[in-house]
DNA sequence: GTCTATACAAAGATAGAC
DNA sequence: GTCTATCTTTGTATAGAC
């Protein structure tokens, strides 16, 4: 499905969620979605009430996608702990190789204050069932075998997490390539490997 | 030297930053800044031209602080690869118990582009100078064997820099405290024990 | 569902008095 | 160095025609 066959309400959450992983919500407006989306401004207003409710669709729609593959891949019999481990990685690998993109929840925590209170539980929500999904696998994989880290599955997420969002923003700021996917590889031998 | 005693220019710097470190550049004002400094509007553009010329000196102050301690403590022969390691860590222990706080180069990585270019120049630096320093200290913790790991240096100090930098952003938008703490307990076993 | 026109507030910035 | 007043632009949002 391209993008000219879509409704207007889904090509308004495209543009914005990109807006949003270059510059941030704070520094968009209605004006620029609209110009992008080939229509006006009011025409947005009609689909979402409110830059809140915009906004709010957005993250809701990025975190339940998410949300979905992980829970396939999780429940998939035929799938390794490090395939789930290295599907999960593959959407920061993704934004790591473009040079203006970061992950949508990476952009709106950083301005996590100055968000609408919707938005907010939304951001929240993705890093919380992120951190869980990882923890199970993580705790999986080092139960069966394929993991010989030290210290409990849930600190081991958290470092994941952290580590693959701070690579983005960091390897925006610098500008170098291959930051995100030498940090991955560092990221997987500390899991591989036993200490 | 407490608030008052200092002349109007850097209380307009401090609150700014303040304000940056817990809502971002974007979403900020000069009406915000002078009313929590006690001026005006036009007081401020008289110290400083333009938000971009204030944005930038922010910056460029929060870069110089960091790079005068860290140069500091790397050229004092007392202190050991781990002391330096764990000063450095020492200002993200301090946001990392805000719950309101993030490094200022984090929250303006999180809009990088949409930042004046001369605040983009000042958060690359910040970010390049601190891999360069980390490199520097985990090279040298290697050699003299206070530290273990596998792998380059200089993809340890990313693996350190971008945790530090996605600890801070995770744990103000998931509310968990402790969360920073947690991951630098992670990030300093890894350091000490090999692989 | 999309548009033009408009209301209203807030933004950055400037001029000039004190 | 700080202020009042003002300019201009841009932002979100609304009303109502097509």
């Amino acid at each position: 499905m391209n993008n000219q066959a879509k409704n207007t309400a889904e090509r308004i959450l495209d543009v914005t969620q990109d807006l949003i992983q270059r510059r941030g919500y704070n520094a968009i407006s209605f004006n620029h979605i609209a110009e992008k989306v080939g229509i006006k401004k009011p025409s947005i207003v009609h689909h979402f009430p409110g830059k809140a409710d915009l906004g709010k669709a957005v993250v809701k729609r990025y975190r339940e996608v998410f949300s979905a593959a992980l829970q396939a891949i999780a429940e998939d019999d035929q799938k390794t702990a490090m395939d789930a481990f290295d599907f999960y990685c593959t959407p920061y690998l993704d934004y790591g190789g473009d040079k203006e993109k970061i992950c949508l929840c990476g952009a709106l925590a950083g301005e996590f204050l100055a968000l609408p209170k919707v938005m907010q539980k939304e951001v929240a929500a993705f890093f919380d069932g992120h951190l869980r999904w990882l923890e199970d696998i993580l705790k999986r994989g080092l139960e069966n075998g394929e993991f010989h880290f030290t210290g409990k599955p849930a600190a081991m997420a958290q470092l994941v997490l952290d580590t693959l969002q701070g690579a983005l923003i960091v390897k925006r700021a610098t500008g170098t390539s291959g930051h995100v996917v030498e940090v991955m590889k560092t990221l997987r031998s500390k899991l591989e490997k036993p200490e």
